[in-house]
RNA sequence: GCGCCCGUAGCUCAGCUGGAUAGAGCAACAGGCUUCGAACCUGUGGGUCGGGAGUUCGAAUCUCUCCGGGCGCGCCA
């Protein structure tokens, strides 16, 4: 509809240039909005103001002129100036009645477009180290990231969902060594654990395992352990320190095959629980991309090698650096430490390169903010690469800040004292967990009172949306109950009884849906479609209070009914996109 | 110190990329179930859009500058 009024301003404008009202070489992006205020309209366009200047007289005298060579259409009822030369179009009531119709005849598809047709985008989102179960914060970033991807596959886009794992880094080495510690007491050995160990319950559940797996044959004496390592942070020494030595003292006494075993039993029941959890969120990937597969692949080695041949990249210090200031970063970055190793940086290098080798017209990165000072640095290294960094989205979600009882909850996976994502879902609902977190723009920090999701969720707007669902479920179940005749066509043809404000508001609301659809997704922003959905919510309720559906006369009775079933069916769809689901009865 | 994000009603947040009288939800107050589900609806009160300057027909929105809060500035990942 937005499309077709801009068509007809278009013509008004060619119209106005061919009498030489308006110089030919005027070009202008017609912009056509929905009013806010129902006296101003439906659609309103601010076009005379914007060309005033150059017609060289007032805007609302251009505006009259425009209006003047609007060509009839049987949509619009009238034009009429207003302001200081907005123009506000009013539509005719039939068709607004139109949309009842499409969404009849699309159901599940109605919403979606075709935009992004022909378009791969990747999303990569949450990517959390798998060292520990995800706590609430990485709540944000899943439901955030799926929703986008969710909305940018309603819109026509291929997209993949990846989940970068960290397998191959220092804190993986230090997980395995906790493991390890956690199993030797197990085995009745009286060990010191680190401070800068992992000492969640799960470290136990890991160890039991292992232990359950291989009875005593990993043990070795805790003095042996400690030998040459030196003294951990309370005793007046460095935790890094510390730690590091205890992977190395982990590593000689295992042994290569040995010591692989104690990672990849942490790592995998680690990675196994997480996915179970996002699953269970609703959330699934095409793809888990394993950092260590980039170092074994030659990618990480390849990408260095390139970023060479650049002529970005230097030594210092035994090191390898790569000149990111070249690009506009605030300091040069090391890629390979003076021990050998390639750094996370280095990986993430071949990874993104990577990624545009395979293809995708988009990358979207959802990136903890926490992260932003790692944007430019990444941008450079793919520019050094010669790749196109504008192709590539960085998206960063703001901390949810945890409060409880009033006061800032502290959280940290090696303490072992956070909330989980899982304690999270079970306490307030999958359903209000992915609507909750994605109710504020991503931006915008977040406070998670944990006490009030928890103890007082019916609070959550995500039951009046849900609610307005279930409603209109009953009434459809009323009407069979009281065996009640319905007949879409004979609905369909008497839609012109739907005469009621409210009826109008509704059908207004039910046709703005395609639109927020497309606006969520390309901005990347899905509170749009959720604050879009409260608002439908209460369309329906208002509605449902004012009127009933279930009257007597089977032609209004069945023009409601149409109307009923394509609010209910906008709601299903729209809840669908953010993940939450759509109770019949509730 | 430098960089990024934020500041809108008592609280939590929208505000459609510069438009018309700044909006919701909680909280407060006053009403509404014999009728399709009251997890709902109707009404009332509540604002120097952090402060100041600038850009123009027009600013919560763009620019600058202060103030206040969050985060980041590793040969960690």
């Amino acid at each position: 509809m937005k499309n077709a009024i801009i068509q007809l301003v278009q013509q008004a404008l060619d119209g106005l240039k061919a009498d030489g009202s308006l110089a030919a070489d005027v070009e202008a992006s017609i912009n056509i909005e929905r009013t806010r205020d129902k006296q101003h309209g439906d659609f309103a366009s601010n076009i005379a103001m914007m060309l005033a200047k150059s017609a060289g007289c007032s805007p609302r005298e251009l505006a009259q002129k425009i209006v003047d060579k609007l060509p009839a259409s049987p949509d619009l009822v009238k034009a009429e100036i207003a302001g200081p030369g907005f123009i506000n179009f009013f539509l005719a009531a039939d068709s607004s009645q139109r949309v009842i119709e499409d969404i009849l005849a699309s159901t599940d598809n109605y919403g979606r477009s075709a935009i992004g047709k022909g378009k791969a985008v990747q999303v990569e989102f949450v990517s959390a180290n798998p060292t520990g179960p995800l706590h609430v914060g990485h709540g944000r970033g899943a439901a955030y990231g799926a929703s986008v991807a969710d909305l940018l596959e309603a819109v026509g886009f291929k997209v993949h969902r990846e989940y970068y794992v960290n397998d191959a880094g220092r804190q993986m080495d230090i997980l395995a060594s906790s493991v390890w510690l956690r199993y030797l007491e197990l085995c009745g050995e009286e060990i010191a654990f680190p401070v800068n160990g992992y000492k969640g319950d799960y470290v136990w559940d890991i160890a039991a395992t292992l232990h359950r797996q291989n009875g005593d044959n990993l043990r070795h004496s805790h003095e042996s352990v400690f030998i040459g390592v030196p003294e951990d942070e309370p005793d007046g020494g460095d935790k890094e320190v510390h730690i590091d030595a205890l992977i190395a003292r982990a590593q000689e006494l295992l042994g290569d095959k040995h010591y692989r075993q104690v990672f990849d039993l942490g790592m995998e029941t680690i990675l196994a629980d997480i996915r179970r959890d996002l699953e269970e969120f609703g959330i699934v990937y095409q793809d888990w991309y394993s950092e260590r597969s980039l170092m074994h692949s030659g990618a990480v080695e390849n990408a260095i090698e390139r970023l060479k041949m650049s002529g970005h990249v230097y030594e210092d210090n035994g090191a390898l650096w790569f000149k990111s200031t070249d690009f506009g970063d605030e300091k040069d970055r090391v890629i390979v430490r003076d021990n050998g190793q390639t750094t996370y940086f280095a990986s993430d290098i071949a990874y993104h390169a990577e990624k545009l080798e395979r293809g995708f017209d988009r990358v979207i990165d959802v990136w903890g903010a926490d992260h932003h000072g790692y944007v430019p640095r990444v941008r450079a290294a793919l520019q050094a690469l010669g790749d196109d960094d504008a192709k590539l989205d960085v998206l960063l979600v703001q901390f949810a800040i945890l409060y409880r009882g009033g006061e800032k909850a502290q959280m940290s996976t090696r303490s072992g004292e956070f909330v989980t994502l899982r304690e999270l879902r079970h306490e307030v609902g999958n359903d209000a967990a992915r609507f909750f977190y994605v109710m504020r723009k991503c931006e915008q920090h977040m406070d998670f009172d944990l006490d009030l999701a928890k103890s007082q969720s019916s609070d959550n707007p995500v039951y009046y949306i849900q609610y307005a669902h279930a409603r209109l479920c009953s009434v459809k179940r009323q009407l069979l109950e009281k065996n009640l005749s319905r007949d879409i066509g004979r609905g369909q043809a008497s839609l012109s009884l739907l005469t009621e404000s409210h009826e109008q508001d509704l059908m207004t609301a039910l046709a703005k849906y395609p639109e927020v659809v497309e606006k969520a997704a390309i901005n990347h922003e899905p509170h749009q479609l959720a604050h879009f959905l409260r608002d439908l919510a209460n369309c329906v309720h208002t509605y449902y209070n004012a009127h009933v559906f279930l009257v007597d006369d089977e032609n209004l009775r069945d023009a409601r009914m149409n109307l009923v079933e394509a609010a209910r069916q906008v709601l299903a769809n729209g809840l669908k996109l953010l993940g939450v689901s759509a109770p019949e009865s509730m």
